[in-house]
DNA sequence: ATGGTTGCTTAGCAA
């Protein structure tokens, strides 16, 4: 199984470029953040033309979230039902065959200090609680999304120029932290240890060609779909060009039984 | 140099 999370940036504005990509790549699931349309507009006609099932959870103008999927999802969520007062569609949660799939788009924050970054912090806060409430780490989760948290400085190219920001703030590192400590761990970092792999960078200053960019886009599976996990890897190739997202897709695959190794 | 780009919605905001 392959599990792909996207921050499309407008799915109106991403289509032809998510349904090539689709074509290309064919995974079995696609995690979408900020689609920036109400569940009426969403596109789903030419993706389910593509063979996917088409989950939706969106707003007007901003965030959104959908998965895509080539089996039909159960056990849809797109709320916490944690009591606590929502507007924003940031949150989906559906189940494909015994894996779990949790798509997020988590608040950017905006600046330290600010009543965003304090929702930032309490929105993490509450998908920790969702955790805790609705899961268990002795199952098949992956946690997909825009985390909008940089873990390491090996995930920054100027830590000491982001040190601070919203993005790379030791308090939403420590928030991003939490969430690993009920029982999750970083796809790509199973593969991969190097720095400079980036999942986004700003359209401004020509950050793309300078990879100037941080890892902020994660999939964070439990220890049973760890031992499945055969590979991931962000593909650079659909931020190029004209008519990109500024994020990359980030993709991992499992194996349908726990490897050896 | 308090800059730069993109998308939504239509000039201002969010990222």
């Amino acid at each position: 199984m392959q599990i792909v999370t996207w921050n499309v940036n407008s799915i109106r504005a991403r289509k032809e470029r998510a349904l090539a990509w689709l074509t290309t790549h064919q995974p079995d699931v696609l995690c979408l953040q900020e689609t920036k349309v109400t569940d009426e507009v969403f596109p789903r006609a030419e993706f389910e033309a593509l063979g996917y099932h088409v989950t939706v959870s969106g707003q007007r103008t901003y965030n959104g979230v959908a998965i895509l999927s080539r089996v039909p999802p159960t056990e849809i969520m797109r709320r916490f039902d944690d009591g606590e007062e929502e507007t924003a569609a940031r949150f989906l949660t559906v189940s494909v065959e015994r894996v779990r799939i949790i798509c997020v788009y988590v608040p950017n924050g905006r600046v330290v200090g600010s009543e965003q970054f304090a929702y930032k912090l309490a929105w993490l806060g509450r998908l920790r609680r969702y955790l805790e409430c609705y899961c268990d780490p002795s199952q098949l989760i992956a946690l997909c999304g825009d985390l909008n948290v940089a873990p390491e400085a090996r995930d920054v190219h100027d830590p000491a120029a982001w040190q601070g920001t919203v993005l790379f703030h030791p308090r939403a590192r420590a928030a991003l932290q939490e969430l690993c400590a009920w029982g999750l761990v970083d796809a790509f970092r199973l593969h991969h240890s190097e720095g400079g792999m980036y999942s986004w960078w700003d359209y401004r200053q020509l950050a793309f060609p300078r990879n100037q960019g941080l890892r902020i886009d994660h999939i964070l599976v439990t220890q049973p779909l760890a031992l499945r996990c055969t590979g991931a890897m962000i593909d650079r190739e659909a931020r190029k060009g004209q008519g990109a997202s500024d994020h990359a897709p980030v993709m991992a695959s499992f194996s349908d039984e726990t490897s050896s190794g």
